[in-house]
RNA sequence: GCGGAUGGCCGGAUGGCCGCGCCCGAAAGGGUGAGGAACGUCCGGGCGGCAUGGAGAGACGGCGCCGGGUAACGCCCGGCCGGGGCGACCCGAGGGAAAGCGCCACAGAAAAGAGACCGCCCGAAAGGGUAAGGGUGAAACGGUGGGGUAAGAGCCCACCGCGCCCCCGGCGACGGGGGCGGCAUGGCAAGCCCCGCCGGCCGCAAGACCGAAUAGGGCCGACCGCUCCCGCAAGGGGGCAGGGGGACUCCGCCCCGUCGGCCGGGUAGGUCGCACGAGGCGCGCGGCGACGCGCGUCCCAGAUGAAUGGCCAUCCCCCGCCCCGGCGGGGACAGAACCCGGCGUACAGGCCAUCCGCGCCU
RNA sequence: GCCGCGUUAGCUCAGCUGGUAGAGCAGCGCCCUUGUAAAGCGAAGGUCGUCCGUUCGAGUCGGACACGCGGCG
């Protein structure tokens, strides 16, 4: 695990690859926070707390019993995951959690640049609201 | 040609761009990357730990014709016996019921040490002799035929079945032949059980090593208000004071030496286990076969929120439409997690070999 | 990775060591009532999850499979 947001001349600390979840409690938080519900996947987002990893964009994956047995399940999350490496790196922002969840049926049968569109179009929403209290 | 039986195999191919895990490399880059079932977790092992003086036994569970194969097996091969099919071939948990217990509904006289409802025969009757026939049932105390008899009965005879003995063939299960007995032994053990054989328990999240933060534990050093008791002392105990705690104040209640250093257990986390193995392929030899032996050759996934992907072409199959050339859609079952041998289950489509029956031609 | 349990009427459940499957509730009809409920009477309702096997006979015994729960790590 090393760090290397340390080094001071590390530029564009977004294009960075994203690191990946690990800990159940990490996909709890991120579902409590802003989410958007495409038609083949669900996005889920959460910006961090400074104390915790400020610079990284950190990604995790979902895809439930329902979405269908394992090759099929495994195969939505490579699905998900080729999306994210297209659309995250540009889009992502550091400090910010993600989550996104394969779908019953659509995120296995859905053409990819849907799934492209979906993830893009939910990280602009998500992002964009600011909900003032 | 049609229908069928058995054994075995394949499980889309090639390329381009952008990516992912692991290995090699300083880098550039290179190599490599899911299955026949990876599945279910029903058996057998390896490996690891725990327990145990050795060996074994009991409980419990599993297995059960014979011989062979194997590290082992409940698996496989070859046979035997029984059953099914015209046949190729298929199916069978297939030890013991004269050790014991239990059960055998309904029907039937009777359902298991035999006995006798209607009958039959002898007899005047009392009584006796019988079990052929009647009929029930899944099953009725040997079967069929003949002799015999008052009527009958293995009472006698032949054949079949059963049991025992002998001979022959076979390692054996068993088969063939001969003789004797004269029916004694109903069925169910995937009911309890008996006999023989097998199993110590738990599982790679096993197990081993390294090891934060925080809390707590031990040791050492420094500092630590007043007083009483024990003690020569070190120190220990009590009270008061002091600090802290429930939102605040008072009373009551509860907790408490402070700081620094070192040490050990151990959590998160990390490393190993972790991929050269009862290994794959080829050839030769032995064996009907399962399989074994020898030689050569190859290194062939190793993740841990968990890689093996996304997109696009061309070809190969399948489906639909226009119509004989194109267009559109689709690609079975299913994803490694310590490893191996089996079994069971799922599976689009296709290939190979051998054999059987029927029809036709020569 | 390892290991249990369940599946019977519309619902909740019995069914012992095999012999033709029941209870309660619900629903239906009758009775009672001015009417409803309750009570009473009566009838109906089940491929016993599926498939194979043992047996004369299987909800029950054996095996395989499917589905649904649950436990340990």
């Amino acid at each position: 695990m090393d760090a290397p947001a340390e080094s001071p001349g590390a530029p564009e600390p977004a294009a960075r690859r994203p690191e990946v979840l690990k800990k159940r409690r990490d996909f709890l938080a991120a579902a409590r926070g802003r989410k958007h519900a495409g038609e083949s996947l669900v996005l889920q987002a959460r910006r961090r707390r400074e104390d915790e990893a400020p610079d990284a964009v950190r990604i995790g994956y979902t895809c439930s019993k329902k979405v269908g047995g394992a090759v099929v399940r495994n195969r939505a999350k490579r699905r998900l995951r080729a999306a994210v490496a297209a659309i995250l790196p540009r889009e992502g922002r550091p400090g910010w959690d993600y989550v996104v969840i394969g779908r019953e049926g659509t995120t296995i049968s859905a053409p990819f640049p849907r799934l492209l569109a979906d993830l893009e179009a939910g990280l602009a929403r998500v992002h964009a609201e600011k909900r003032p209290k």
